[in-house]
DNA sequence: ATATTAATGATAACGATAATCAATATCGAT
DNA sequence: ATCGATATTGATTATCGTTATCATTAATAT
């Protein structure tokens, strides 16, 4: 399961990791797939995301993956996902310091953040 | 439905929407909430969040409600919600500056934002 | 007033996820 | 290796938010 979320840059549903999975483990169940994505997903190991479409997606987990920290762009016409990395320089450093201070503020312990952009992508924009 | 988005600070579901529209209009029928509901959050009047616990729940759109802009402080141990307006004087800016960033590289038009914040509130972490 | 069209809501269907539970695998001690 | 205890698995069922259907009712136009 790691394996496959390791080798796609997708953002895969439950089923998806099933349907996967199938052709190597015929006889793993889907209740099996729910049920690690929820263990790995508690230890950190992948990350659950929601993109509005009604089902769960797991991402490996950056540190895992050995990859940078990525935030969303979603085309809320055909739901294609943009991984994007090039942040302005400035939008880690502030986010950081967003956490730090709502956490004095508030006494939140912060363990993750969520941004993600929401539009339309090129073709479904000219589609409009 | 807008009035009482506009009354509560509280971030209600499809279903607390009816109960407190039921005592004025105990005819209404779900569907038609669920039904307007939609028909709001494609007018951008009312805001559709997914705070992770499994149903949609609505906010009043700011300018609607003549509200300045926040984001979102989740405790995952207890779900409450904490909406915060005092940003980090940057944030509003950057946050602009990278949606103009990313309009360009991406050529997406976008609409919107999504930034929440998880964590722990002080009992939920003392508890822990 | 009458015909056409749109809005409503009771009900059923859907789909993702969670709970159940019997079957199977794993482990520890002998 | 053998036996019993314990943990893991997966087929099946249940749950629950949301959506689709469709007959009924309300608006609107002629
Ligand atoms: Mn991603
Ligand atoms: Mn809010
Ligand atoms: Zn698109
Ligand atoms: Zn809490």
């Amino acid at each position: 399961m790691l394996d496959i979320l390791g080798r796609t840059h997708d953002h895969l549903s439950a089923n998806d990791i099933f349907v996967a999975l199938h052709p190597s483990y015929p006889h793993l169940g889907l209740t099996t797939v729910y049920r690690t994505l929820d263990l790995l997903a508690n230890l950190d190991l992948v990350i659950r995301f929601d993109f509005g479409d009604g089902r769960s997606r797991f991402e490996l987990a950056e540190k895992v993956k050995g990859d940078r920290h990525h935030h969303h762009l979603i085309c809320t016409g055909c739901r294609k996902i943009i991984d994007y990395r090039d942040f302005h320089d400035k939008e880690m450093e502030l986010i950081e310091a967003t956490q730090k201070k709502l956490a004095r503020r508030y006494r939140f312990k912060i363990s993750n953040h969520l941004m993600q952009f929401f539009g339309l992508c090129e073709q479904c924009a000219k589609r409009k």
